[in-house]
DNA sequence: AGACAAATAGACAGGTTTGTCCATTTTTCA
DNA sequence: TGAAAAATGGACAAACCTGTCTATTTGTCT
């Protein structure tokens, strides 16, 4: 199975709703772009909402595989991957296609009201985070998932703020703060971390 | 001037805006809900946009307002008020009515359709972290604008990630990565430094 | 009290939205 | 080739959207 339509179709609305948003994206649009039947994607989906949901799955996905292949194509060392993770983020946000993180986006337009939608968004997150603790751990961090969790939040500080500033130098401040947690996390005295 | 029902539209649409999003509210809820007639608010802003405009206008003097009083009534030394943030932001994020940063989700919402309103979260970001670097400056910090940026980053991705799994616990995460930043900036060897 | 401004209800226009239905054509596959 | 499945176009419903208009009422200030 898998149809060549339903694939079309969840293609083209992948693109609509990161450059405009789900809410802004009408189906109409969808099909229009498409060049695909409007009981054709209703035979597909039951609604809307369930082609987001079918959207999110393929970006989550597709993402991930991205973003893990470019850490590790650029670096060997689990150390060096953890700092490698900023420079895939820069270019990222380089793309003249960048709008920000699809998950943080649905997160904003449908919180309230999907809670399947925003399940969704948290996995990826999940997700995402677990491969942080893998390259932590692997790194040798006292603590791999405070290591992973202090990183994923300047992940998503530097999305954001990309996304609103419209550049990419978040990806540079993220990686320099980044450097200051790996360094002290990858410390071998213990006394000095009671202190604090 | 300044007219009473103009301010209770901004006020009831804030947040409507706030709970549901920008597009998933129409006008029309934001005047039941207020009871006002839907002249009054044509009369008062020439169209929807400008209405959340209004929006944005009042919840950034509002929130930068609350935000800086409540750190500054947490901690007397400006170091003090750095890691206190994470403590004010746990509050945020547990209060019952937390749905998120505004403008994150107005740039979601409305990056690539609306300059202004783009133009309008930036301008919040940027106040943000000039308080930030404020603070920084006073704490006597070696880099304040690179260590506001590493904590502003922090900030968000914590907003962010609460939204996004319903929970309080990113500000505890955010706290610990700060602390190690803040402790890396305030240290006074320099040459250190130099090695990273 | 008299005058002027502000706010009202409600109808209305012109689009948009999601989703349904059906008769017909195209594609697939055995 | 022949039958079953998939896709099509287009009409349609019912609700929603933003924004306009008007005639009337309310409020304010002198």
């Amino acid at each position: 199975m898998a149809s060549a339509k339903r694939d079309h179709l969840v293609e083209t609305a992948l693109k609509l709703f990161g450059t405009h948003g789900f809410h802004a994206t009408g189906i109409d649009r969808i099909l229009a772009e498409s060049g695909v039947a409007k009981m054709t994607l209703y035979n597909h989906f039951r609604s809307k909402d369930e082609l987001i949901l079918a959207v999110l799955r393929r970006r989550d996905e597709r993402f991930r595989n991205w973003f893990m292949r470019a850490v590790e194509g650029r670096a060997k060392s689990p150390r060096a991957r953890l700092t490698a993770i900023f420079d895939v983020l820069e270019t990222w946000f380089s793309e003249r296609e960048f709008h920000g993180c699809l998950f943080i986006n649905a997160t904003a337009e449908f919180c309230t009201e999907s809670e399947t939608i925003r399940a969704s968004c948290e996995e990826h997150k999940g997700l995402m985070c677990g491969y942080l603790r893998k390259l932590a751990a692997a790194a040798g961090a006292r603590d791999p998932q405070a290591l992973a969790e202090g990183i994923n939040l300047l992940i998503e500080g530097a999305i954001v703020t990309a996304q609103c500033t419209g550049n990419a130098k978040p990806a540079k401040q993220a990686r320099r703060a980044a450097a200051i947690l790996i360094r002290d996390a990858l410390t071998a005295e213990k006394k000095s971390r009671r202190r604090a």
